[in-house]
DNA sequence: AACACGGTTGACCATCTAGTCAAGATTGTT
DNA sequence: AACAATCTTGACTAGATGGTCAACCGTGTT
């Protein structure tokens, strides 16, 4: 009845102090494990509270993954809404890219979370993609290309081009295992680097 | 004593047909709902046996994907492995990349199996990765470094390019479903017109 | 035909896991 | 203090899942 399904009823501080934990420990271990490989169990001891007290503030473990998605979701769009078509074409999108690799470093779990959903066929965000998602990424192809053919950016194909930022920011936390293990010890961070890497790919490559 | 983990004993007609009958079964399952969320029902099912007759020929699940993970390796390195450092430095380094983008349009299974492990934090290849990859990384790093230093290629960190590569590559089918939802019905394949945007984006950035 | 070996399976078990529930503990309010 | 509402949990259930096993079937060889 006061579970988070319910969105009318404010929440006391418990409730919101229990649910933030929850999440937040619940966004730890879908991160890792995905859906199927997360259990309730590993969520309550992450959470440091028992099982049925979870169950107590979410009505099952999808309507906890729920939560998480739809939570991310709106985060997700932002930065490309952001992108100004009144604005300077290449110092628009250069802040796209850096915003993205931001997010990335910053928010890495929520990036695993958002990978394992695509690659195992985005069964639960159907809906988000082919709607909202690719509404915005459609306008936006079309403030990029009228760019590109007033010539102040290469030639590309515009939607490819928004694959790739997307491919090369969210790489250095999706598979940031890969690199941590690839590069070895000596280097403390996957991302060390990447900033200016993506800003010389970028910058040569979208001027004409 | 017959199973796959003994590789002494020749293997009968029936035993080579059903086991490749079971691996392909299992990519197709593994690569779409990663290692905890297949089950071995699935599995058989998917391969037209009985589940006590896939566990005839592979000890348990895990053993299935041991042994696909372990055939996929050997072809993940050879690409890479290809590279001539007596070759022409950008016809070397566009062949990789056409090489990577043309085994993420053939297997796409293998490359989500290899992203779902990754994502999860790559718990049953750290051997390889900071073995066998990170020792033939290393090697080519080193041998496109030299390649910049002649003035033959743009100056950029080695270790960066190679990721940016595997990034923008295996994009094509570790996200497949998003590139697929988000351009709509009216592009058949997510590959359309990837290699041609990889083609221009590697061409422009690699002529210093 | 008879035999041996490889191949197959229904029925079963132990364990894990999502979710329930009733009873008890805590908290805020008067 | 007393009361009600919120919060917490040990003990439990039903079903899923990995894996076993004894018995049975098929095939090739003599």
């Amino acid at each position: 009845m006061n579970k988070t399904t319910c969105p009318s009823k404010p929440q006391t501080r418990i409730q919101k102090r229990n649910i933030m934990i929850i999440l937040d420990a619940a966004l730890e271990v879908f991160s890792t494990y995905g859906f199927r490989g997360t259990t309730l169990d590993q969520i309550a001891r992450q959470a440091g509270l028992s099982k049925p007290n979870v169950l107590y503030y979410f009505d099952c473990k999808e309507a906890i993954h729920l939560a998480l998605l739809s939570q991310l979701l709106e985060t997700w769009l932002d930065p490309l809404r952001a992108i100004d078509p009144q604005g300077d074409p290449k110092t628009e999108l250069m802040r796209y890219i850096r915003h993205k690799l931001q997010m990335s470093r910053d928010f890495p779990r929520e990036s695993r979370l958002f990978a394992n959903e695509i690659v195992q066929g985005a069964p639960r965000m159907e809906a988000f993609l082919k709607g909202d998602l690719r509404d915005l990424v459609d306008e936006k192809a079309s403030v990029i290309q009228a760019w590109m053919e007033e010539g102040k950016l290469t030639r590309l194909d515009p939607f490819h081009l928004i694959f790739s930022i997307w491919a090369l920011t969210q790489h250095y936390a999706d598979f940031e295992a890969q690199i941590r293990l690839v590069r070895g010890p000596n280097i403390v961070q996957s991302h060390d680097g990447s900033e200016n890497f993506l800003d010389q790919v970028f910058q040569k490559l979208l001027t004409p």
